[in-house]
RNA sequence: GGGCGAAUAGCUCAGCGGUUCAGAGCGCCUGCCUUACACGCAGGAAGUCGGGGGUUCGAAUCCCUCUUCGCCCACCA
């Protein structure tokens, strides 16, 4: 054996290796497309993290996702571009830093715009790269050098346009509605940003009004809200509800105020729930907004932005001032007094709540920008429809459909001062409203002096550009022409809605292309008790303490070989060492088998005669074939993102083909072909294995003999199929050889002989106990013993015992083997649902069991050869009648 | 109220064009410190594949239905 070239630690420390070789990839810029590989572009945008995002679980599977993908593709040769980046997230990083400046007991209204918009960009500069950072610290291939963020000057820039070519096509509009309102945060949400929560019981108050006039003295409404009742300006039924038509064209009295209203008929009113009588309340309600729409009824706002009671004349003094929700417990008691409730049930009912702060959302009348959607919607689902987008998995199609066939205007503005301010100008003097790419200084059409809009923009509305906003559009920059359309997005369905569909849309309209090919939804990182991992649980899992303590690559590996197409990944935050066990053996696997192969490789490996391979021992050829079928399979799943098949099947090659077999098989003859076949299948291992594991497959890679300095795995070539390498007989026969050893170890066990114990020596015991266990499977015993002598009977010569089996009883092996080629084609047949194929199924079963191997000496195979014919003769009959029925 | 998904070994999950499909990892049991690895090696126990029907020579695998979970959408106040 030659002396070891590497002393190499028995256990792998991912902390000595990780750094210096992503800096070193960073130092050789392996990262940024390679203009020169002749490959394609192949593009992933990064679904922008917050800029004050801390890395979660979610993101890391999400990341990790994407690396394996472009990692793998940048191997194919492909200009590989991963575009990174940061979302300013108006909403979320005002909220924080508002949280910030309280602690110094202030309000941005303290500090006022400017000052306050100052503050949060330096917060940004801070920590807004704390993710990027971390996403390092996991490995992932990003394009440092092409980091966006979405309020970046550039960025900005296409912000601007896009809202201006919006205007200019009339796809831009002020409207006059009802739209969710979250008090905490002072905004407008869009519909998808007021989350529909778990049900809640609640309580459904009956509340009486006083009627003028009419069939009876009262009606009764039934609500969840009392407090929007100060707000009513009708009530309203069913035009087919008979037993309310009385009261149509009277006039109801609003308790506590007195107001009088009308009693008006309106399709919108449900006759079955409740009471039938509907109390209309235009300024809070969308519905009511809709009725009174219809009816013209005045649309009186009873509260303030912050969600108190206000109202000049419609909110007596002791409401005033108070909060929504202390002001329902008041009016309720108030019409307790005064006699007005009726009665009171329990309730169930959803309540949107603010995606940020969790508020429960008012809805309110006001005026915000909304962008007309349905002309945007189209061309994304006639190019869904037409193939030119892919969901994987497909089932979200149905999803992705309805959302666009039911698309509804995006109410765009936000009464923020985080984000990209609206483009839209008024002249204080003629009233002239317009869009502009610059600040004007004047108004356009009198001179006057103008103002612009003081909200800023949805921070989806900057999101839905990320695809081309990224490389420079609307500048017809040499990396939007090079680097869009892209090709695969990866992120959670969660935001099917906010993001993916609008930038489909985004991508269409805009540059008339898709933004991607692929859409691949990841599922949700969980809890053993499946529950979502959050902050407010507390059952996260920080992928940095992953990091610490059993390295990136076990993190990468558990995320994605833990998780099928599709499906949720669950994670026990409460036990790390379990959860991430897998990750951690593999790789110290992994390590130990290089660690083993290393040292056996000399300064120069031979190639192994690929031309002549058919000469090289069965073991050579088994191991060569089989690391033909890992390329194929690992290259297949990685195409179809099947990224847990792709994990699995190398880890079965390496594992439990490479090393349990293989190399145990070819410990007795460390020189010659072994050598070299030895270091052709672990390269390709670590080839294979790279896009899921980065660093310690780089870090073994470098350590093979005859690697040039200016080497890196990060940037080999994938590799390919060998055919000639390609056995299917080696990997039949193997298997048998797989088969009569594992029967071995069977007896070895169940008769408990010492791995000192010559089988032979076992079957002439004196200890009675053990040869009568034997007496039964004697022949057997004997037969085994005999192909197994040289090597089943000491210490590390489980290989030379496979070696030997191999050599004794080969021809026994080849005969089963063709026989099994037999049965086999019969099983095929058989898939035809003929009888007759079946019964021979069955007989083929019978040859190809483990049994049979075990106790087919060499004396059987002149009469397996005679049946072998025999089988053909049949297969020959059957093929031909199989023909008469019209089968092919 | 619609739509979608899931129920397979103690746990987390593969398998789902019908005939080596009853599997993997972790856990468990029995041997092994065999000079790559005890984060390991060898062997093993363990599931009537959620319940009930149906189609078929044959079904975790196809159809129907029920039950239980989860997700998405929706203006019943």
């Amino acid at each position: 054996m030659p002396a070891p070239r590497f002393e190499l630690p028995p256990q792998y420390d991912p902390h000595a290796v990780e750094r210096p070789l992503y800096q070193r990839w960073l130092d050789r810029g392996v990262f940024p497309p390679n203009p020169n590989a002749p490959g394609a572009p192949y593009v992933i945008v990064i679904p922008p993290p917050n800029v004050t995002a801390v890395l979660h679980m979610g993101q890391g599977l999400n990341n990790v996702t994407q690396d394996v993908l472009i990692r793998f593709e940048r191997m194919r040769g492909r200009q590989t571009l991963w575009l990174p980046g940061t979302d300013h997230a108006g909403i979320a990083t005002q909220n924080v830093v508002e949280r910030l400046i309280a602690k110094e007991g202030k309000t941005r209204f303290d500090l006022g715009r400017a000052e306050f918009v100052k503050r949060v960009w330096a917060f940004v500069r801070e920590t807004g790269s704390t993710i990027l950072e971390q996403l390092k610290m996991i490995g992932c291939s990003c394009d440092w050098t092409r980091t966006r963020f979405t309020l970046d000057p550039g960025y900005s820039h296409a912000v601007r346009e896009v809202f201006v070519r919006l205007w200019e096509a009339g796809l831009i509009y002020r409207g006059h509605r009802v739209i969710h309102w979250c008090p905490h945060c002072l905004t407008a949400l869009s519909d998808e940003e007021a989350e529909a929560g778990d049900p809640e019981t609640g309580t459904l108050y009956y509340i009486r009004y006083a009627v003028e006039g009419g069939p009876a003295p009262y009606l009764t409404v039934a609500t969840t809200r009392p407090e929007t009742l100060l707000g009513d300006t009708a009530v309203a039924v069913n035009p087919k509800d008979r037993r309310h038509a009385a009261f149509i064209g009277k006039t109801a009295r609003l308790p506590i105020t007195q107001l009088p209203i009308p009693i008006i008929a309106d399709d919108a009113v449900v006759p079955t729930f409740g009471t039938g009588f509907v109390k209309v309340t235009p300024a809070h309600d969308a519905t009511d907004f809709e009725i009174g729409t219809r009816h013209k009824l005045e649309m009186p706002l009873v509260m303030t932005e912050d969600g108190r009671m206000e109202h000049s004349t419609r909110v007596p003094p002791e409401l005033a001032g108070l909060d929504r929700f202390a002001a329902r417990e008041r009016i309720v008691q108030m019409l307790q007094e005064q006699g007005a409730l009726e009665k009171t049930e329990p309730h169930t009912y959803t309540l949107r709540r603010c995606y940020r702060c969790g508020t429960v959302v008012e809805p309110r009348l006001s005026d915000q920008w909304f962008v007309k959607m349905t002309p945007l919607a189209e061309p994304a689902l006639r190019a869904y429809r037409a193939g030119m987008l892919r969901l994987v998995p497909e089932r979200w199609a149905k999803t992705y459909e309805q959302w666009l066939e039911n698309i509804r205007d995006w109410n765009i503005s936000r009464q923020l001062w985080w984000g990209h301010r609206i483009p839209v100008f008024t002249c204080v003097t003629c009233g002239e409203q317009w869009a502009d790419r610059e600040d004007p200084t004047e108004c356009r059409k009198c001179g006057g002096s103008v103002a612009q809009d003081p909200d800023v923009l949805d921070t989806w509305f900057s999101s839905w550009l990320w695809p081309f906003a990224t490389l420079g559009w609307p500048d017809d920059t040499p990396d939007v022409r090079r680097f869009y359309p892209g090709h695969t997005l990866v992120t959670a369905p969660e935001i099917l809605f906010f993001w993916v569909a609008r930038m489909v849309m985004a991508g269409y309209h805009f540059l008339g292309e898709r933004p991607f090919a692929t859409v691949y939804l990841h599922g949700t990182v969980r809890d053993t008790q499946h529950r979502k991992m959050s902050k407010s649980l507390g059952n996260g899992i920080d992928p940095l303490d992953v990091v610490r303590l059993y390295g990136a690559d076990a993190l990468r590996w558990t995320a994605i070989a833990g998780i099928a197409l599709g499906s949720d990944l669950i994670l026990d935050p409460n036990d790390l060492a379990t959860t991430f066990a897998p990750g951690r053996n593999f790789a110290n696997k992994l390590w130990n088998i290089g660690r083993f192969i290393l040292a056996q490789l000399p300064e120069q490996v031979p190639a192994f005669p690929v031309g002549r391979v058919a000469e090289l021992p069965l073991a050579d050829r088994w191991i060569l074939s089989r690391t033909q079928g890992a390329i194929r399979d690992v290259t297949a799943a990685l195409e179809q993102f099947r990224l847990d098949e792709a994990a699995k099947r190398c880890f079965d090659f390496v594992w439990k083909e490479l090393a349990d077999w293989y190399v145990e098989a070819v410990k007795s003859r460390l020189t010659g072909s072994a050598v070299a076949v030895l270091a052709y299948c672990f390269d390709t291992a670590l080839r294979l294995l790279h896009p899921v594991v980065p660093f310690i497959t780089e870090e073994l890679w470098q350590k093979l003999p005859g690697r040039r300095a200016d080497e890196l795995l990060a940037v080999a070539a994938w590799p390919t199929v060998r055919e000639p390498l390609v056995d299917a007989r080696a990997e039949r026969q193997f298997a048998l050889v797989q088969d009569a050893i594992a029967a071995i170890r069977n007896i070895r066990a169940e008769y408990r002989v010492s791995p000192k114990t010559r089988l032979g020596a076992a079957l002439s015991s004196k200890n009675d106990e053990a040869r009568r266990a034997f007496e039964g499977e004697r022949d057997t015993i004997a037969r085994l013993a005999q192909l197994a002598e040289l090597g089943f009977d000491g210490r590390a010569a489980r290989g030379a015992g496979a070696h030997a089996v191999l050599r004794d009883g080969s021809e026994v092996f080849v005969a089963l083997a063709d026989a099994i080629d037999v049965a086999q084609e019969c099983r095929r047949l058989s898939s035809e649902r003929t009888r007759l194929a079946q019964q021979l199924a069955a007989l083929a079963a019978k040859l190809t069991n483990r049994d049979f191997i075990a106790r087919a000496p060499a004396d059987v195979v002149a009469r397996e050869r005679e049946k072998e014919r025999a089988w053909h003769d049949q297969l020959q009959a059957l093929g031909a009648k199989l023909e008469s029925l019209g089968c092919s």
